[in-house]
DNA sequence: GACCAGATGTACT
DNA sequence: GTACATCTGGTCT
């Protein structure tokens, strides 16, 4: 059993308060880089002993299934570490990576897609500045480990993901993946997303 | 801006 | 057994 993390103090929210909405299954079983973009300005929400601790997402990627080069699913690779990723949507693909990063996913689509969006900086109240800056730095705020991998969005009791307010729409930026050199021509495809008013977009990704 | 080390799980031979 | 990974933070130019 893998122990569980507790978030960092200072992403304390009150959903309520954000006159959010709780995101339902049809919200994720849309087009990848649909949820890719819907999901700039919601918010990741993690419960630890009966308060919720969040922050606003504002970096994406899209990861396209078996047809991507860059995503863990490529040419339909199923091994026990991304079969969450076969999942339904809104199903959490979380993995482990350079020895000491841990990165978060939202599935998409159908069961069987294999389609994800990594998430890959979110925003805290101004008292937690740049500590969501990153997908390993997201992970760590926010207390999310492999242990968490499967885990399903929808009507979950410990991490759940609100949805916008349709009042506030923020400017988003369209870029390339970050640091997936190695998949030749989808290195390329404009699959990453970014609210442009948002510091912390990671500078490396700032699409300069 | 460019470059690089770091620590270890996962996939593959 | 071995190569390398959806990163980050630090140093140097």
């Amino acid at each position: 059993m893998i122990a569980k993390r507790p978030p960092d103090r200072r992403l304390r929210f009150d959903p309520d308060e954000l006159a959010s909405v709780e995101a339902a299954r049809p919200f994720y079983r849309r087009a990848t880089v649909a949820v890719a973009r819907d999901l700039i300005g919601a918010h990741l929400g993690r419960r630890w002993r009966g308060r919720w601790y969040g922050a606003r997402i504002v970096e994406t990627e899209a990861y396209l299934g078996a047809g991507d080069a860059a995503a863990h699913s490529f040419g339909g690779r199923r091994t026990a570490r991304v079969e969450p990723m076969y999942a339904e949507g809104g199903h959490l693909y979380v993995y482990f990576v350079y020895g000491m990063h841990t990165c978060a996913n939202v599935v998409t689509g159908r069961a069987g897609n294999a389609e994800a969006v990594l998430l890959r900086a979110a925003e805290g109240p101004p008292g937690a500045p740049r500590v969501l800056a990153g997908p390993g730095k997201l992970c760590a705020a926010l207390g999310i480990t492999v242990g968490d991998s499967g885990r399903d969005l929808v009507g979950g009791r410990e991490l759940a993901l609100f949805r916008r307010p349709r009042s506030r729409r923020p400017r988003i930026g369209v870029s390339p993946r970050i640091g997936v050199d190695y998949a030749g021509e989808a290195a390329a495809w404009p699959l990453r997303f970014f609210d442009l008013d948002s510091a912390a977009v990671s500078r490396r990704s700032s699409g300069r």
